[in-house]
DNA sequence: CGATTTAGCACTTTTATCGTGCTCATTGCC
DNA sequence: GGCAATGAGCACGATAAAAGTGCTAAATCG
């Protein structure tokens, strides 16, 4: 229904999170780990859930993690050079838009009935494209800045 | 998922096809309707949901019906004037995005626990309208015109 | 009258999301 | 060494949404 889930929406919660706090610390230091206790007793989310969104981002390597007493979680890159779209790649695959969701390789491996004759698929694979432009355009850093007019986040360069 | 449904997929497959017909008759001319059946003959849909997304679209104005036998469905406006933001708006709804939907109002209303300190609503928010944009800027006109190279669709102008 | 076709309603099956519980491995602190 | 805190891994149940099917009524053409 053209929608994140909520993983996604915690896992994007705690990125930015993340990326205020390492802003507070002076380039070039690395900021402290925070842990998944931390974060949901700042934001009213599942802890589980919050949990689960940390450990897929940093299996995807987008965090880095450190484990045992005082442990927690820290952005693996700088906040600019992570994108939105890398982010949602990690928590919920690349978006497919339809069922017939290749980028147009292996469409044919008994996939979509319609596809001999689909006229919608090769403007839906541009829809596709256009979204992922906008999400791939969108870096951590600009998300968490709130100087940053949220109106220009996705109208010119992010 | 950021995925449409399959209903989404079928009514805009018939709509591309009914455009595709209508470009057909000198323009003034009202083109033939045509049946759900006659549809389902030439793409290998599911037949029911197919006539469900054509009855919701004539429910939404975006087509014109004559009942009885020869009947069918025909464009109720120029494919030029039908935009995919509103078929898609028609057959799913407007795109929520996240689980916060609304666009600003009634936000309040006992929804998102995190909203007072949640810190992706508005850049999301914004990120809802630019794929929004993308929708609007696309009508069915250019969906269906082959010509029209499918790497411009939603670039520039649409 | 009968065949075709849209319109409307309800139901089942399937799939994905959401949420929770439990255990193990690692680390810092006393 | 022992305890507490924390991340990592696994599996399960509950909820919701989507996908698909069946049936009946109303309209229209021949």
């Amino acid at each position: 229904m053209l929608r994140l889930t909520k993983r996604t929406e915690y896992g994007l919660i705690a990125l930015v999170h993340l990326a205020e706090r390492a802003a507070e610390v002076p380039v070039g230091q690395p900021a402290d780990v925070v842990s998944a206790r931390a974060i949901g007793d700042i934001f009213p989310v599942p802890r589980r859930l919050l949990a689960e969104a940390l450990k897929v981002l940093q299996a995807s390597g987008l965090l880095e993690s450190t484990r045992g007493a005082r442990g927690g979680y820290r952005l693996a890159r700088p906040a600019a050079e992570i994108s939105l779209g890398e982010v949602v790649a990690a928590l919920e695959g690349e978006p497919t838009l339809t069922s017939c969701a290749g980028l147009g390789a292996a469409s044919s491996d008994g996939g979509c009935e319609v596809e001999p004759v689909c006229p919608i698929r090769s403007p839906l694979s541009r829809l596709r494209a256009g979204i992922w432009n906008l999400l791939e355009g969108v870096s951590l850093q600009a998300l968490a800045d709130r100087t940053v007019d949220p109106a220009d986040l996705f109208t010119a360069a992010g």
